[in-house]
DNA sequence: CTGAACCTGTGCAAAAATTGCACCGCATGG
DNA sequence: CCATGCGGTGCAATTTTTGCACAGGTTCAG
């Protein structure tokens, strides 16, 4: 949009961090841009940059500027999608902030299901932990989020919440898989291959193993999801992970199942939206879409 | 701002509703303001126009973008009064749709005060009955409401809430001062000044009068509190109005007192802004000092 | 202390976009 | 049926934006 170009070379400036740099990225000179940038910031009223020695820096009103150019740029994006709504076809495109656990089964099942209907439509998965999600959400850079137990929750918008019990990864033939109910502390006899600290799992697994006063010592400590699934198989170790993330059914090498509920508290999925924003038409459906599909899930996880 | 001018000409066509008289409006030629319009139409993807033979109107693409015009400029005002408001200095501009019943008393003084702190602060008072006044918040042409029963309530964000007894309005000396308590039915045998069915006021009388298996006959109906109340002492009649129009005391000609409460439920007096909108800081702060001076009246004016 | 490497900012001419003018085709309404 | 008012277009004039060369300043390494 050619209207919307100073806000380009404004959001250039202070990705950049100088007009020089910012430049060479918008194919001008520094020369150009630098009027630019004076042009508005007379027409604006005030400055929005410090002019610093080594470059520019937006200031607390540069700050507040940004803020107004994203959220103009993600509502010019709504309209926009909305008219192509409204002109039969559907497109657009979903951006979502999401945990680990949804990729390798969940959400690609959903996309694909979503664009069978709607082929227009492209997608973006962005892979964060919950506090970089909402992060996400509030700079306008996704649509929706998916997290494991998120952590402020201020501006956060809960579309659907989806109970999850946390549940042991174990080695096919593993004695955990035979007792009755899975307790806490016949893991911890089992070397552990857990998730670093950020991830709600960890949290959860932390409380409770506190409460029954243990302590978890990690074999292996790892941000990947994957890893802790596939290592489990190699040390007769043991693993967690929420059951989103994992086949119902026990995998080739590996099965899992829920720890009991008294040992440790279930977490929640929560699918949410930046609070008071309007999405994109095809951001808002998907997002229904994924409410009914979570919903579908509800009570079929809930353990024995 | 200059990166807004090819809004400012959109909206301009939209009023005129043709490129010729549009182009009057704005010092253009019809011929550079049909181009600008057209490279618009282009960047954006679809057509924002209908082309009629007597001009253009919008197509509800169109009113969508419009939408989010109106949206973008009130936004961009609300981030420079932020901005202005870090500078230390308070500028602005206060845009209320209210009440007749504001402006004899309330508003004046409320306004009065804010500027004696803020004097950089500018103020447009819109006179509007309860229906125009939440179009007004929605179309960004207003910041603050303060209306009297208004009858949508969607959209509308209430930020105080006042209760108020309809008050009877009658010359000095009349009867209907004498009793202990006021009745609807004494009243109506007097002739009635009455303000239009826009009015909340109206519609509460109404009810009330309805209720005792009465109707209400205006001698006058008007749409100007102020000539309700300078009519009563013409022909010893009774007029009805909220007593924050009102001089706590009984005024020259005329006095009024509350309607028995059985007789005609209390209204409410609404202050509220768009759902979901954030003010420019001025706006925002008077919206705070009319929160806090409608409180410290309400204990007072409850009837005894 | 010095010179190279950054940076923002400015005067001026070249390049690009916008505009005004004249005009076309078309529907409408007296 | 013709005058009127409408949106749209080719082309030249005009305004705006850009690139180039360069000024003035700070930082940092040697």
């Amino acid at each position: 949009m050619r209207y919307l170009r100073t806000f380009e070379l404004i959001e250039a400036v202070v990705r950049a961090g100088s007009i020089r740099k910012a430049a060479e990225d918008t194919n001008l000179t520094a020369s150009a841009l630098n009027r630019r940038i004076q042009a508005f910031e007379q027409e604006f009223g005030w400055p929005i940059f410090e002019r610093l020695p080594r470059g520019m820096r937006l200031n607390p009103a540069g700050e507040l500027l940004m803020q107004h150019i994203r959220m103009q740029r993600t509502d010019l994006a709504r309209v926009q999608s909305q008219v192509a709504d409204l002109s039969g076809e559907r497109r657009g495109h979903v951006s979502i902030a999401c945990s680990q656990a949804l990729l390798p089964y969940f959400l690609p099942q959903q996309i694909a299901i979503y664009r069978a209907q709607h082929p227009g439509v492209t997608f973006s998965i962005n892979v964060r932990d919950r506090a970089q999600a909402e992060r996400d959400l509030a700079s306008y850079s996704s649509d929706l989020a998916l997290v494991f137990e998120p952590v402020h929750l201020v501006e956060f918008d809960v579309l659907y919440a989806l109970p999850q019990w946390v549940h042991a990864v174990y080695p096919t033939g593993s004695p955990l898989g035979e007792t009755s109910t899975l307790r806490l502390r016949d893991c911890l006899d089992h070397p552990l291959v857990l998730p670093t600290a950020t991830y709600g799992v960890r949290n959860l697994l932390e409380l409770a193993a506190t409460s029954i006063g243990r302590k978890l010592v990690p074999t292996v400590e790892t941000d990947s999801f994957d890893l802790i699934r596939h290592y489990v198989t190699q040390e007769n170790a043991v693993g967690f992970q929420i059951p989103i993330g994992l086949k119902p059914e026990q995998d080739a090498g590996f099965g899992h199942r829920p720890l009991a509920d008294r040992d440790v508290r279930p977490g929640q999925l929560l699918l949410g939206q930046l609070k008071g924003r309007a999405l994109p038409v095809a951001s808002a459906k998907f997002g229904q879409q994924l409410v009914a599909a979570l919903e579908a899930l509800a009570p079929k996880q809930a353990p024995e």
